[in-house]
DNA sequence: CCCATGTGGTTTATCGTTGTCGTGGTTGAT
DNA sequence: ATCAACCACGACAACGATAAACCACATGGG
């Protein structure tokens, strides 16, 4: 609410007032070739080509009803004036706009964008643009980008941050709607995603089979719904006493991941492996466990969660679960514009690198 | 072109159809309460309120002319309603959407998600969303993007591609465009940046304080306008035998780097340093080195650039230049609200990590 | 007592497109 | 020759919001 708030109207005054400067130009014909042109609009193109609004739109919109000349002077016309339809006026006048908009957690996430990508292929190929939010852990920046963006700028939501904007009605927005990755709690919302819990297990059983029964968890934050299932898993695939052990709680980043793996590494009986959230937290164990002078995976296995693209590039490389984030788009897309059904339990997968091996001797002691 | 655009019309067909209905529903008493109701206009808050459009909008705006009790009347009929203004609507009118658009050439390089914040930060403090748009080197996604989104939809654009999209007319699009990062090759832009050649020879000359004579470069993709400036530098920070060695091309990414480090390594009198054109080729150069069974940095220095956040948990952590991303962010939004003068040279730091030793014998005998 | 000056609101025109309806002119069938 | 049917196209009314112009009604000063 400051001062600084008006300058873009006045860096765009220029063609506002040559907007206004328009009309008077066809009196004053010494301007008419003035470069500082405003953008045309249909109703130029239409006097160009010496007929109505009407049949530009209708020409532009590709209607058979154009007859050859007519299209011809019309197609000259927009190519000399390098005029485009005003998406703002068309989308009012439609009630639509042929745009999607994916709202992320934080742009930082490696994980997002594979999904993004496929959103995007999906969506271009059915003509439809795709924009991206990144709340950045802001309510208020969240609720504003839905709100504002499904007031009509955007006519499609996917929902990548594990919760419903404040201010989102549901039942309105039924269809407009879909969450990837994170399953929105008690919410009925369209959603892809695989089934956490169990690859979680999947990981830790990778672990369990390798001979491994000292596996500590690195979690996301308290209170999301990812963390609650991973951490599930976690338990499921190990037996009643070792379920016990409690998790110790990251963020998602790798320093959280890092400061998180020193207080596992100071557990009296240290863990002989670790299984972490995500594989950003992972590299950050890896870190720490480097530092503390450890080997990995001789001395101690970590297993991420993803797969992002640096999974690969770690010393040692990274055992992960790969989600098929790609498919998560172009299925986020399907569902939003085919009215797919979406699959709320699509495949993942076990990625074995080197960063787990068989447990040492501490663990085969257990 | 095909079957599958419908949908989402389809999709969000309750809404017109609702619309349309509405008019009905004034005659049609028993649907009064609807509760699929469409999204309400002004005119349904000032019928609400009993009094005219006009002095909602005025009321909304925030103008003192509206008196108390009217306007507790028409706060207590958005409350109930839930209205928020039609952004599309309102841009039309206005002519302006308080929307900036970010084009980026790949969401996934997490070089740009620091500039996006410093972006975020700025807009959001003036009033302006953001919207990020990935280019994915497809130059038709790209001209779309820009086109589409400079008709009306975004106020400004934030350009981190480091080319004009085509059909951007930049007379026309005057001060509603700043590049970033990336100069545009002879085109009159607003930019912000770093001098890219002088924190080349930065990096390089480092690694000469280091005692290290053969230097190499693993360099972007060629016509790249950052490629050509960190080769420039590289050889300017090199005397003019040296200077004759040829760049190794990437494309930035990790993979790109490891297998521009293979070719390196393969070299007669092999490299005692690399200087990486950025930090994810870096990281793939750290891992060519090390299946090639060398240490870094005992057998190979390297130095990347960008200082990512990757950039710190390598192995070992790497030495590389920091751009200032936040603030070329928020610089950019100054340029575009505030009419800031770009600044093209902002200040640069070599950040001393680890991946970088004294030179060993090889490179003293030299 | 009348006119200037505020208040607190309403009317009206407009932003750029598109769908509906209408029109003048041609065509084919009768 | 006459009429219906068509045809290509034009005029017009929305879409939802806002600013300028306008208008009642009070109030106060001369």
């Amino acid at each position: 609410m400051n001062g600084s708030y008006n300058r873009l109207q006045a860096a765009v005054k220029p063609l506002p007032l040559a907007a206004t400067g328009r009309k008077d130009r066809a009196m004053m014909s010494p301007r008419m070739t003035d470069p500082s042109a405003a953008r045309p609009k249909m109703e130029d193109i239409a006097r160009l080509a010496g007929v109505s609004v009407s049949t530009v739109s209708r020409a532009l919109a590709g209607s058979a009803k154009v007859t050859g000349d007519t299209r011809e002077r019309i197609e000259a016309a927009v190519r000399q004036t390098g005029y485009v339809v005003n998406q703002v006026a068309q989308g009012l006048r439609l009630q639509r706009s042929r745009q999607l908009l994916v709202l992320l957690p934080t742009i930082a996430n490696p994980f997002f964008p594979e999904i993004v990508q496929g959103i995007a292929e999906a969506a271009g190929a059915a003509g439809y643009g795709v924009l991206v939010g990144s709340t950045e852990g802001d309510a208020a920046r969240e609720a504003l980008l839905a709100r504002q963006l499904l007031t009509g700028v955007v006519d499609g939501l996917v929902l990548l941050t594990g919760r419903i904007p404040a201010g989102l009605d549901l039942p309105t927005a039924a269809g407009q709607v879909v969450a990837v990755s994170e399953t929105i709690a008690g919410a009925l919302l369209p959603t892809i995603a695989i089934d956490n819990e169990a690859a979680a297990a999947t990981a830790v059983g990778h672990l369990r089979d390798l001979g491994h029964r000292r596996i500590a968890h690195i979690a996301g934050p308290p209170g999301n719904v990812l963390t609650a299932q991973r951490v599930r898993g976690w338990r499921l695939a190990q037996n009643a006493a070792e379920a016990l052990d409690l998790p110790v709680f990251g963020d998602f980043t790798m320093a959280s991941g890092e400061a998180a793996m020193k207080i596992l590494l100071a557990r009296k009986p240290r863990p002989s492996a670790v299984f972490c959230a995500n594989d950003e937290m992972a590299i950050g164990a890896i870190k720490a466990a480097r530092d503390a002078g450890l080997r990995v995976p001789d001395d101690v296995s970590i297993v991420g969660f993803d797969d992002i693209s640096y999974a690969a590039f770690t010393d040692p490389p990274l055992t992960t679960i790969r989600q098929p984030r790609r498919e998560f788009g172009r299925a986020a897309v399907a569902v939003l514009l085919d009215g797919a059904v979406p699959v709320a339990r699509m495949g993942y997968e076990l990625i074995i690198r080197r960063s787990t091996s068989r447990g040492g001797k501490e663990a085969l002691l257990f």
